[in-house]
DNA sequence: ACATATTTTTAGACAAGTCTAAAAATATTT
DNA sequence: AAATATTTTTAGACTTGTCTAAAAATATGT
């Protein structure tokens, strides 16, 4: 069992931010980097990174970049799981559209309560995935990996089911959801344009769309194989 | 409609205590009454009081102690409501114990989204008291006055529904649980020991106990005319 | 390899909120 | 009404987290 001190608001912020770009690239993590997550600047960013490292949340050495340590992972991963498992709650219970529950999981994702959050969990019948189809790390940190493929991907004549997205934008969720483009939905993929790239789908085997390279680049799939 | 700044976890918790103090007497609010509520220091009160009236939440005279100005009122009350929601959702969603929901009841009122508490009371099918039997604000800031008494006000032959308690501890919450004495139980005045005032009572007309003058002191009932 | 551009860090300042210790005001006692 | 006790405020310092501007280090172009 590690040492169960209490992070900041803004430790667990910076934390989960490195965590975030650690998953997605091997590149070393900069302070520039951090500081555009975290909507700071790099000063604020090398300031704080010293402290953490003061903390063992993460090795830092100077023009070098920095790395989450095992106890910072940990950290960053837990952060994770109490944004997804409040985001499906908002989702789920509240009724909120899946474009409104990031700011305030924002918020809720700081409060400081093991029980709580495993009581959550269990009140919401231990989900796998978040409204937006990521998935919720279990209370032992461990993240069952998506196989789910860029909707892009797909040939003409396969088809999928909508499991995710890559851009989390509420402008683009909610432009999804006025399209009918929600978890779930089957997508066939008709025809792709050699002119504009303007994807044809039919969803749900009842509605015929056309969909923009922006679009099925940004939709996670998980693909059906007949 | 109000000016829609948003105020820090410190400002709302400082508001609340005055808010509490207010209610409780008529005295004019000093600043160590408000550093004892708060766990602070008179220094520090004064210090915070002069910010908060300069943001027109309270008015201050040097020596003369505080009051709230509409504004700090409404911010009070609209805080005491989130708390008593998040406290009704803890027990009676996430089942925690009435004795466990005030701490994490303390973080989570500070959660800034007035769609959020709307959806919460919504969800909970706007509940009148919580769990320990406090009134729940209306999203207006209107606050529906209990007429409770306390139990030891009974006489003998009397009765009463359990509705509130007086302390609020976590030991005293505890204490009662495990003596069932729970909201919405029937007690009956049975005796008053002239010796040591320890009080008969029956509880639900089947279970025989007694109880301390210090327990009785602190248990409200709705007073059963028959 | 040298000059230039970019990134990162340092230095010093600021805001919120807290503290201790001393000074000022108020309250109480006789 | 003077002396004492209590409460409240001021002054200056500290912490967390942020910023700007300048200095130092690294990366890039030719």
């Amino acid at each position: 069992m590690y040492f169960c001190f209490m992070y900041s608001f803004t430790e667990e912020n910076y934390l989960k931010a490195i965590y975030k770009l650690q998953e997605q690239s091997n590149l070393a993590i900069n302070t520039n980097a951090i500081a555009s997550v975290i909507q700071t600047k790099a000063a604020s960013v090398t300031d704080m990174v010293k402290k953490l490292s003061e903390k063992k949340l993460l090795k830092y050495e100077k023009y070098k970049g920095v790395e989450l340590t095992q106890l910072g992972k940990k950290i960053a991963i837990d952060t994770v799981r109490k944004h997804r498992l409040w985001e499906t709650f908002l989702h789920k219970k509240l009724n909120f559209a899946w474009d409104e529950v990031h700011d305030i999981a924002e918020q809720l994702e700081h409060i400081h309560s093991h029980e709580l959050i495993d009581k959550l969990d269990e009140f919401l019948g231990f989900p796998s995935h978040d409204p937006h189809g990521d998935p919720i790390p279990g209370r032992n940190g461990v993240i069952q990996q998506n196989n789910f493929i860029l909707l892009s991907e797909l040939m003409i004549g396969e088809a999928g089911i909508i499991s995710g997205v890559v851009n989390h934008s509420a402008i683009f969720l909610k432009h999804l959801e006025k399209n009918d483009l929600v978890l779930g939905k089957k997508l066939l993929v008709q025809e792709i344009s050699a002119f504009d790239q303007l994807v044809k789908v039919l969803i749900d085997d009842k509605l015929q769309q056309q969909l923009s390279s922006e679009v099925v680049r940004n939709i996670l799939v998980k693909k059906l194989t007949e």
